[in-house]
DNA sequence: CTAAACATATCGTTTTTCCAGATACTATCT
DNA sequence: AGATAGTATCTGGAAAAACGATATGTTTAG
């Protein structure tokens, strides 16, 4: 029967690289982590560890069972945080921390459900781009995130799909592509874009980039704002671009090439520490029953 | 740092209902379950049972963390068998489970693809009904099942969705239904169901009872059959019918409240064993690939 | 080519943990 | 009240974990 100890000194030395460095990492002495690799390989029957070099180097056979040993250890954390959970007290006070595309009235909304089952619940809303609101959950600024779907949520953090909403194209009145109907993708190479980006340079998954030619900012609203002044075409949430289309001042491109219906997924992010906490999981019911 | 042991000794203990039956069933002292509860408890900081009476209940928290005790049990058996599985000779012949519902067709098809690549594979391909299949797959005499989803597979199988398949109503050509569109389920309860239930008389999750007037057979063919001689109506996989409805002595029931798409989604399972060998993956991959 | 720097495996010793059995105590049923 | 089944605690002995020291192997740089 292999142990916790053992998986974490196998993935920590994938991680680090030796054996020393995980020994090092883990707070033992090295012959422990020597140890426990060995009796890991003895359990698994198998080696795990190519050790001719310098460097110990995966086996076929260690590559196949890491990514197994990666989830135990998560299911381990997140046992870990559950319990650290239990004795948390139920906070009378909650920030949301919500991607800056996403909708707020229709988050409002979700609340009024809460208010009566929790009437003395204080609520703060933040606003920030995905990356700062993974970064306000871990240190505890915000207690539960709403993001688009990203690729890498960290560990600790649970995550449910909330449901999807949609992007169009936008542009300015006078801007040349308002006139024609967009028959292909090609069209819309010929033209500046705007594009979301966010402070440190990573963009989303969702945001493809089709133009050539790109003009970046980290916010919805500035954007909106580029495209009202003709500056470009566009990607937006229909709710932000809503108001401008109204007053004349934007228009939504029609497009054919509908293989692209842009759609973003909605995340609804908790540490896994306040995940299992009623007013939480009542939250998210709420959230996901409007989307 | 909990150990998997207390957790084995924790859901054992909610499962037998006392720390005697757990070790008795864990082929331990009473006294070791006993430490293990306890110093679980003391790790979670919270006590998991109640101990008033004479045998101990879960305590709140307890029924919190249960769910995440019997996740992490499970992911440490799945890597056990990844580990069992390293060394397993890479079979020569391999046999494939079918519920008799799944269009063999369709499946061979997803064969040769396989031919190019394992020339020296021979295949043998068996029918059954899913509980069979499950059973099957435990005493290893098939290797790989394809069924309609079920809710309860063993924790020790690993499954994947492959798709849906379509089913339709069908009944004789001189059946009174035949001669009327159906506007709503109502018609259908006037008129004896032919329905499928397996020989341990339970049925699967998609095949509801409409009718109160029901007859049951454990095959499809056999529904087929009776279905053709007018014995009443029946949901059917459109591929088992399709001969008969080209002969003329089936129709197909064209109905209106189109709400019951009746989809049923079709898994392929496998036991963890064998679940990371190359030529399974490869199998299930031009399974995914055909639905 | 050699020495320095860094890794790993193994050994002996100490410390800790684990396990089974004995025992005392409690709840439940008859 | 007694029989029965269950739990907590204590014990000694067995097992295992951790550590530090050491021998040995690999890589890099001079």
């Amino acid at each position: 029967m292999f142990s916790v100890e053992q998986l974490q000194a196998f993935v920590t030395t994938v991680e680090t690289g030796s054996f020393s460095a995980a020994a090092r990492q883990l707070g033992k002495a090295q012959s422990v982590v020597s140890q426990h690799i060995i009796n890991l390989e003895i359990d698994c029957n198998t080696p795990l560890f190519e050790r001719t070099g310098r460097y110990p180097t995966l086996t076929a056979e260690g590559k196949t069972l890491l990514p197994q040993s990666i989830a135990l250890l998560q299911q381990h954390q997140r046992f870990t945080n559950s319990a650290l959970g239990l004795h948390q007290p139920i906070p009378d006070d909650i920030t949301i921390a919500l991607d800056e595309g996403i909708p707020l009235k229709t988050i409002a909304k979700a609340i009024t459900n809460l208010e009566t089952k929790y009437p003395n619940l204080s609520l703060e809303f933040l606003s920030a781009s995905s990356l700062d609101i993974i970064d306000m959950l871990k240190n505890e600024r915000a207690i539960t995130g709403i993001i688009f779907s990203e690729l890498d949520i960290p560990s600790y953090l649970d995550y449910e799909c909330l449901g999807a909403i949609k992007f169009d194209l936008y542009i300015a009145k006078s801007h040349p592509l308002a006139n024609q109907v967009c028959k292909n993708i090609d069209n819309l190479r010929l033209h500046r874009q705007l594009l979301l980006r966010s402070r440190t340079t990573q963009t989303s998954s969702f945001q493809f980039k089709i133009s050539p030619d790109i003009w970046y900012s980290d916010n919805y609203f500035v954007l909106l704002e580029l495209a009202i002044q003709g500056y470009g075409w566009c990607l937006l949430p229909s709710h932000v671009a809503f108001d401008e289309v109204n007053k004349g001042s934007l228009i939504k491109l029609p497009i054919e090439f509908k293989e692209m219906g842009w759609m973003a997924n909605i995340d609804v992010l908790q540490h896994q520490k306040h995940s299992s906490l009623e007013v939480f999981r009542d939250l998210r019911t709420s959230l996901r029953n409007l989307l």
